[in-house]
DNA sequence: AGAAAAACATGACAATTATCATAGTTTAAA
DNA sequence: TTTAAACTATGATAATTGTCATGTTTTTCT
């Protein structure tokens, strides 16, 4: 019963570069896994003995801290691998991830993924292009820590969310993400995320209605100072 | 006169996995330049044609920001390659390189580096480990910046230059660092950079000669508060 | 629908860090 | 060796951000 050939997630990642038999290999092998919001899919410091595709929902990769606020590193959407870096560099994980909301994950053994890059040459091509395109953010992400205010990376957080993971008809971002989650992923305190974002609000840069968020002015929300 | 199998960086990056042959053809098409302290190997936004491998001496990777004062993200020191990711994705720079003394770097054409991906499978994933790790460290870095004090970042950034740079026989860093260069390294304002040293010092953490550094107590300074 | 829990909001204050100013030291170049 | 330039040092003050406390609103669960 494997339909890994119409897997959204073929579309989106170095999945793509399979040939039908190394599908048919991949598809023989995944599973299917589902968690609902909140639950923990690794933590830190773990073996993986393989790779998860997000077919449904968002994860978010997390790192906690001593004072248990943790930082959100990255938020991985729709056709994203999670766990890829430790499996390639089998080195142990150095961050959870973490269900957002209710997520269905399609799981790859390890020696699937190792046994394609070292026998296809474009999959591994593409997955060491993937690499290098993460690290690029990763790095844009230290310098927006470094050289940014926290009113500015929340801004940025907030654009981030509405063109990574769209918006709604009525114009209200996807992703409902509390005031915690943004003040870890800004790498600010809940109390500050949420002074800013009354702000943005009092400046008619976003609107609210619940939890949920409307980017009204994205120009200048893009041109905060 | 090609002397590419005794060169340093051999031992040190995924050009160990280069069979003879690769080698040979490497060394036949690359070329050895010379920058003195503070020039510039390539700016930002720029298009590489190849990678460059560091022989002797250090060079940082920067990003300018608005005001003129600029992130040091990492340090590169024998033996690394600098312009490998931008070569790999095919992207333009987005940091500069800068001599941060006076360097040797061997240059080799990203064709030569990109056909060995392509025909050497164990390059390829040493190349695809080394980007892995990379990784991991430019997420490590990231979260430090969110999470620890500039007091503490750059405690770890002297017992950091200590570990990857060595010191002389008699303690002192190996690597002479302006305290602009630490605060920049730090991502904090120059003056902060000084003062938090001048604390080191009297609470007899480090010493100094000069701008010289000497670390005196590296068990307290890991464990700086 | 109603109660409990979670999330949001805001004030007051503290801590950290940046900025500006000014002076002393070290380094490097003439 | 002298002299300018660069770097280091430190105080005073401002700006940003974090912490604690308290009350309100929204969501969730029964």
């Amino acid at each position: 019963m494997s339909r890994c050939e119409q897997c959204i997630a073929r579309q989106l990642n170095s999945m793509k570069t399979l040939t039908k038999e190394e599908l048919r290999d991949v598809a023989a092998c995944k599973r299917t896994l589902y968690f609902k919001k909140g639950e923990v899919i690794f933590g830190e410091n773990e073996l993986l003995s393989g790779v998860y595709c997000v077919r449904e929902g968002i994860c978010k990769m997390i790192k906690l801290s001593a004072n248990g606020k943790d930082h959100t590193v990255k938020l991985m959407g729709k056709g994203k691998l999670i766990g890829q870096r430790s499996v390639i560099s089998e080195e142990r994980t150095h961050l959870s991830a973490v269900a957002l909301n209710d997520v269905e994950l399609c799981y790859v053994p390890k020696d699937q993924i190792l046994g394609n890059i070292k026998s296809n040459q474009e999959f591994s091509f593409n997955v060491l292009q993937n690499l290098a395109q993460d690290l690029r953010e990763a790095e844009g992400d230290l310098i927006n820590m470094a050289q940014k205010s926290v009113r500015q990376r929340l801004a940025e957080a907030l654009t981030y969310v509405s063109k990574t993971f769209g918006e709604t008809e009525d114009g209200y971002l996807n992703v409902k993400l509390s005031r915690e989650d943004y003040a870890s992923i800004v790498g600010t305190a809940t109390e500050s995320a949420i002074r800013i974002l009354s702000q943005f609000k009092k400046e008619g840069l976003i609107s609210t209605s619940g939890k949920r968020i409307k980017i009204e002015k994205l120009k200048e929300l893009e041109r905060v100072e």
